[in-house]
DNA sequence: AAAGCATGTAAGAATTCTCTTACATAGATG
DNA sequence: CATCTATGTAAGAGAATTCTTACATGCTTT
C-alpha cells in the first residue's frame, strides 16, 4: 500500500477547507440559486468588513466553488456546486460498500486480535 | 433572513476542517472498515512523526469522526462515518431542488438586472 | 474629464494549525 | 518490581488563516 493519503485527493483539500467556515458556507448558500454581486453578498454579513467577505469569496473561487462574471461595475458570483463532488465522493467512499467490507473487516480484526494483539 | 451562516451549522466546522487534510482523510480510510491501533496507523505515514499522527487522530476524534476503544496497551480507532452526515447534508442542500429553484433564480436575476443593475 | 460607486489588493496584527522533540502515563512482561 | 511497549501531552517554532484599515483600479455617470 502506498501512502494512504495520496490517492485521488489534491483539490479536495481546498474544497473541504473552503467549507470549514460558516461565512463561506453562508456565501455559498446565497449564490446557490443565482448570481449576486460582491457588495450585495457583503451586506449579508453585517458583523464583518467588506474586504473580509471579498477574501472569503476569493477562497471559494480558488477552490472552484464559485464562478465570477464581471458585469459593468459589479462582479457577479455564482455557486459552482460541481466542485463539491470531490468531497461528496470522499464521503461516499467512506459510506459505500460498508456491508460488503464487513466480512473483510471481521477477518482483519480477528487476525489482529488473535495473531498480534490477543485481548 | 437571519445571518446566512447561522443555520444548522456548528459542528460542521470541525468536521469539514478535519476533512481538509490529506493525512486525516488517509487515517479515516484506514479505520473505515475496522479498528486499528494508533501505532499501526502512525506506521502508515512514514514521513511523519508518531505524535503528529496522534494529534491528527485527536482532531478526528474531537470532530466525532472516529471512536476510541482502549484495549490493553493499545488504543483502537474506528471511523464513525455518521459524523460525515452534516457535511453531506450541506452538499445535498446545495444540490437539492436545483431545478425547482431555477425559475425563482431566473426571476431574481431578471429583477436584479433590469430593476437595479441594467447591463 | 471629474467625481462617485463597486470592488479587489496590500500590509499587518492576532489567532490558529501543524509539525518536531522531549517528557509523562499506563498496561504488559520478564 | 523493573522494564519495555504503546500512547498521549507539553512546549515551542514556523506557516497559514482571518480579520482590519488603508489604498489601488476601473466602470459609470454627469
Amino acid at each position: 500500500m502506498l501512502s494512504p493519503a495520496a490517492q485521488g485527493d489534491e483539490r479536495i483539500d481546498a474544497v473541504a477547507h473552503a467549507l470549514a467556515d460558516g461565512t463561506r458556507r453562508g456565501l455559498l448558500r446565497l449564490v446557490r440559486d443565482g448570481e449576486r454581486a460582491a457588495g450585495d453578498l457583503a451586506a449579508a454579513f453585517p458583523g464583518m468588513s467588506r474586504p473580509a467577505v471579498s477574501q472569503h469569496l476569493r477562497v471559494l473561487h480558488e477552490a472552484g466553488l464559485v464562478s465570477i462574471r464581471p458585469n459593468g461595475n459589479h462582479r457577479l458570483y455564482r455557486a459552482r456546486t460541481e466542485g463539491l463532488a470531490e468531497v461528496w465522493r470522499f464521503i461516499d467512499e467512506m459510506w459505500a460498500d460498508r456491508l460488503a467490507r464487513l466480512k473483510q473487516a471481521a477477518e482483519q480484526a480477528a487476525r489482529r486480535e488473535s495473531g498480534h494483539d490477543g485481548e
